[in-house]
DNA sequence: GGTACCCCTGTACTTAAGTCCAATGGTTTA
DNA sequence: TAAACCATTGGACTTAAGTACAGGGGTACC
């Protein structure tokens, strides 16, 4: 892993000591006046102040900043307002004030590809999935009689290639080659007869009706 | 943080040669038969294999271990038995065969406080918490807002895209070269910020609240 | 023991996709 | 009227995707 540009994106006109302590070469960056960012390697804080519209700025620096992962700093951090960041693609969500020690901890989970968030909030996201309605309904109806074709791998190929995932990313994800993902690619393809990975997204992805 | 102490709880009569690799000394013991653990910088992972009843063995092994941390390891990872893991308070899920390096990685993730899921299975725990209430009152920043900033013939061809169509068809079907659906669709890209079609589909076929 | 999968990988090839640089003519707007 | 988009295209190029052909080792079933 290369060097970490981390861009702290808040209204404030300078960084708290404890962020520019635990990353000495972190950017500062106005919500709506985000630079532009190298291609990778880049780990986004936003800070949600009072009186700010989060749902509207997180939505907009989403755009600026792509798939890059994105932790939500708070200054009164509450399990609804986590809930809500989460939904808006965030990674993590934390204590504005937190000790530099912590940051460099939650920085790491995330780029690690871990998420950050508390145990209660976990816990409340967990029962509200884990009712049958919810459960039942998550694999869309036209999928589940197409994924039951596939075999083990090659569902979990399937749903990777649904999300939107590159073959490389898939093959470090499951630790296979790349040639391998294509294989399973091909068999999906030919199982499900379809002729690309686009399809193959569309036919996941569409929503059941109902 | 001192050394850390890793056991693994599964049915096989030996460890995986990954997980070796990943923690050298680690121990190996049967589901029911928990040894003693010391008091605190253990890690335990459990293995889900079929034909054991994983709530009730995990349950139990709950209550062995305490509040120490608890990775479920699953040869055929799937987001329904993951929900469940989490319900049942794990703080990590993934597959059994993964390699040595992505072992120590969740293990950092979780023993820093972190947790280790996959991004599919944080949007339908997300989806299923936010929706009644955070939806309802935004609906679907997704295509809308997306296909808002795009001009009239890119969003023609965003729109065929996201039906699965290929260049060379809908230069066809709108009477242009394909070089200029080419152009059309990198400006797409561009104005969305997204890597290629497949993103845009996903972007666009994501379900826009009826 | 044979047949049929599944999972994994390699080489080599074709094609679709996407980007870069560059240009033309039209419309809208400050 | 200049600036700023929009729609269109060309050439050249790089890379991801997908296929064809071919193998090895594993498990499961008859």
């Amino acid at each position: 892993m290369s060097k970490i540009k981390y861009v702290f994106v808040t209204s404030r006109s300078e960084a708290l000591p404890r962020w520019i302590e635990a990353f000495p070469g972190a950017v500062l960056a106005l919500p709506g006046k985000i630079p532009r960012l190298p291609a990778n390697d880049v780990l986004v804080w936003f800070e949600i102040r009072a009186g700010l519209d989060a749902e509207t700025e997180i939505k907009r620096l989403r755009e600026a900043i792509g798939t890059r992962p994105l932790i939500i700093l708070s200054a009164m951090p509450n399990d609804d307002e986590a809930i809500r960041t989460f939904a808006w693609g965030a990674k993590g969500y934390c204590n504005a004030h937190s000790s530099a020690g912590n940051l460099k901890l939650v920085a790491n989970v995330v780029l690690q590809g871990g998420l950050w968030l508390g145990d209660s909030l976990l816990q409340r996201l967990i029962n509200a999935t884990a009712r049958p309605a919810v459960l039942a309904s998550a694999p869309a109806a036209g999928s589940a009689a197409a994924i039951a074709k596939l075999s083990g791998r090659e569902t979990e190929v399937a749903r990777a290639v649904a999300a939107g995932a590159q073959n490389k990313e898939i093959a470090r994800q499951m630790n296979i080659t790349e040639r391998t993902v294509k294989a399973h690619v091909s068999s999906i393809f030919d199982k499900l007869n379809i002729r690309d990975r686009l399809q193959l997204a569309i036919l996941l992805n569409r929503n059941p009706t109902t």
